[in-house]
DNA sequence: GCCGTTTTCGGCCCGACTGTTTTCAGTCG
């Protein structure tokens, strides 16, 4: 029974206590769930250790429920809800714009039981007779069926920020707005956005809306008032845009970007301090007065808080740092020097190196490392050693005729073979200014083979980085099973760094890992992967990934100057 | 069901929008 497992368990006490109409209950449910999903700890051992009731929101009468479930895999108390409330309901309820009343009327009155029955109910037109029902109704749950069908699909952040952008970009040149941002969970940068959010900051929101709802590649509006509408885009993601005073910019936005667990816990803090946050600023309570609100730094300062970058906002321990005045002061864009993990067309990119130099120079690098596929990789064109002599004699080459400007170092991305072995020996990685070693084959290996794998490639002596180290791809394949722990004490010992690959479905480490990997006192890389000079632009996407992990400049390797780098990498050479 | 320098009992976020309402309930974020 893992901690995944309970939460989904509670999460569903929750929806059928919704159904039967209980009030509050189901909140404590829902935020014991998410509190249990975001342990480190697993919650078996939680529970043999008698430490429950430690986890917040959950008191007695879960802790119970957590016991049984953890010793028998079952639930009692949910087993009798189930057997009250038809299974199916819980279903209904996840059609959005159908809550618990919907659900219980839909079953009472037409004894609708599953998304089947609905469908062929909604079909035949026997909603809109229904009292507080009407043709609207019935489209609007239709409508709600296609978007729960077509759902999973949760957008990449790098797929969805240039489309926010482009909205912002838009709305900023069809007419002179005071303040705007994106806000949410893309603002945070969590690496799968569920819909894009939208701030605007004016006295006048009424002619925003109208702009907004008239954006080329809207193909439904879904809801427009004055202040506050929603549109779905031909591509079939969900834009929702607000509209607040300039003097309440600061609160809403803070409001808007979440997540929800730090929203709860600054609002708590208000009121503590007698104070009321919502998103039209932080008043004080008795007498109704604003106190804050144009900017967010001044709402937190308001709250004896330090402002938080949005990425840290995850309720992950940034409210007590920002209180302690420990933030940490994360990474930014600006200080990374070079991409550390770039493809050409000797194996499967397709620029050639000087193409790459010169664009990576064009970005404000000082360098780039050229890291093509070793020789076993044969689908992508890797290099063999004799091809890869070559390659650092063309890298020279490129770099002298970029005048001496521009340092491109010679890499490697070497398969790490099955045995933990290289896919290089040492005679030929010599010669290479640095090497990234990666796994690309027989990803599906139990744990304890996986881990001494890895952990054989990093203590080798002969790679400077290990590649995407669990191999997720967000949305398509589980991250490799790997003792993280063993591999982070190896990697500090041996002084390898861990890659967070930045290409868009990689991100990898991902930003919890980030975080574990720092406190293990192991550096961090950032790479694109880059296999086209256009793929060099997610360096973002890997810079907001290290902020999520509260990285700062001196975790990440490549804030160093092209001359420290390699002053770095030929202290270690082999 | 949880939680507490507001409380061991009585709160628990609340405002915007929609549809079907003639004054509001339901859903969402």
């Amino acid at each position: 029974m893992d901690n995944a497992k309970v939460a989904e368990f509670f999460y569903e006490i929750a929806d059928l206590l919704d159904l039967q109409g209980v009030a509050f209950k189901p909140q404590s449910y829902r935020r014991a769930a998410r509190n249990i999903e975001s342990l480190d700890d697993d919650i078996s051992r939680i529970a043999a250790e008698g430490r429950l009731e430690e986890i917040p929101g959950v008191g007695e009468a879960m802790a119970k429920k957590i016991d049984e479930l953890v010793k028998t895999g079952k639930l009692g108390y949910l087993d009798k809800l189930r057997s009250e409330v038809p299974a199916g309901l819980v279903e209904l309820m996840h059609i959005p714009d159908v809550g618990p009343k919907t659900a219980m009327i839909l079953y009472r009155e037409l004894g609708i039981e599953s998304l089947g029955q609905l469908k062929v109910a909604v079909e035949g037109h026997k909603l809109r007779d229904l009292k507080g029902f009407g043709e609207k109704s019935e489209e609007r749950i239709i409508q709600g069926i296609r978007t729960l069908e077509a759902k999973g699909a949760r957008i990449l952040l790098g797929d969805a920020l240039p489309v926010a952008e482009a909205i912002v970009e838009y709305l900023r040149s069809s007419q002179t707005l005071d303040r705007i941002s994106i806000a949410g969970s893309l603002r945070r940068g969590k690496e799968t956005i569920g819909d894009i959010d939208i701030l605007v900051g004016d006295d006048e929101p009424a002619r925003i809306m109208d702009s907004f709802v008239h954006y080329g590649e809207v193909r439904e509006v879904l809801m427009k008032g004055p202040t506050k509408s929603s549109i779905r885009l031909k591509s079939g993601l969900q834009v929702d845009i607000r509209a607040v005073d300039t003097k309440s910019f600061g609160a809403a936005l803070q409001y808007f970007t979440g997540s929800k667990e730090h929203n709860v816990v600054t609002r708590g803090i208000g009121v503590k301090l007698g104070l009321k946050l919502n998103e039209y600023g932080l008043f004080e309570r008795d007498s109704g007065r604003l106190v804050a609100g144009a900017t967010e730094e001044e709402v937190y300062k308001a709250l004896g808080l330090r402002y938080m970058e949005p990425e840290l906002r995850e309720n992950r321990g940034e409210i007590d740092a920002a209180r302690e005045g420990k933030l940490p002061e994360v990474v930014r864009p600006d200080q990374v020097r070079g991409d550390m993990h770039v493809h050409t067309d000797w194996s499967d990119g397709s620029d050639s190196i000087e193409v790459v130099a010169r664009h990576a120079a064009g970005l404000g690098y000082e360098y780039v490392v050229v890291s093509d596929h070793s020789q076993s990789l044969k689908i992508t064109n890797g290099l063999s050693p004799e091809r890869l002599r070559k390659q650092v004699d063309a890298v020279r080459k490129a770099e002298d005729r970029l005048g001496g400007k521009f340092r491109i170092l010679a890499g490697s991305e070497v398969d790490i073979l099955a045995d933990g072995t290289l896919d290089f020996d040492k005679s030929v990685l010599k010669d290479l200014d640095i090497v990234i070693g990666s796994v690309h084959s027989r990803m599906k290996m139990q744990k304890p083979d996986m881990t001494r794998r890895v952990v054989n490639a990093v203590k080798s002596g002969h790679i400077d980085i290990l590649g995407h180290p669990t191999g997720r791809l967000i949305g398509q394949r589980a991250p490799f099973e790997l003792e993280m722990d063993e591999l982070l004490d190896a990697a500090k010992e041996a002084k390898v760094c861990m890659e967070i690959n930045a290409f868009k479905d990689r991100l990898d480490l991902n930003d919890v890992n980030c975080r574990l990997a720092k406190e293990e006192g192991v550096r961090m890389a950032i790479g694109t992967d880059a296999h086209s000079i256009e793929h060099m632009g997610y360096m973002r996407l890997g810079v907001i990934t290290a902020r999520r992990g509260w990285l700062e400049s001196g975790d990440v390797l490549n804030t160093l100057g092209a001359k420290e780098l390699d002053r770095h990498l030929r202290g270690r050479r082999r």
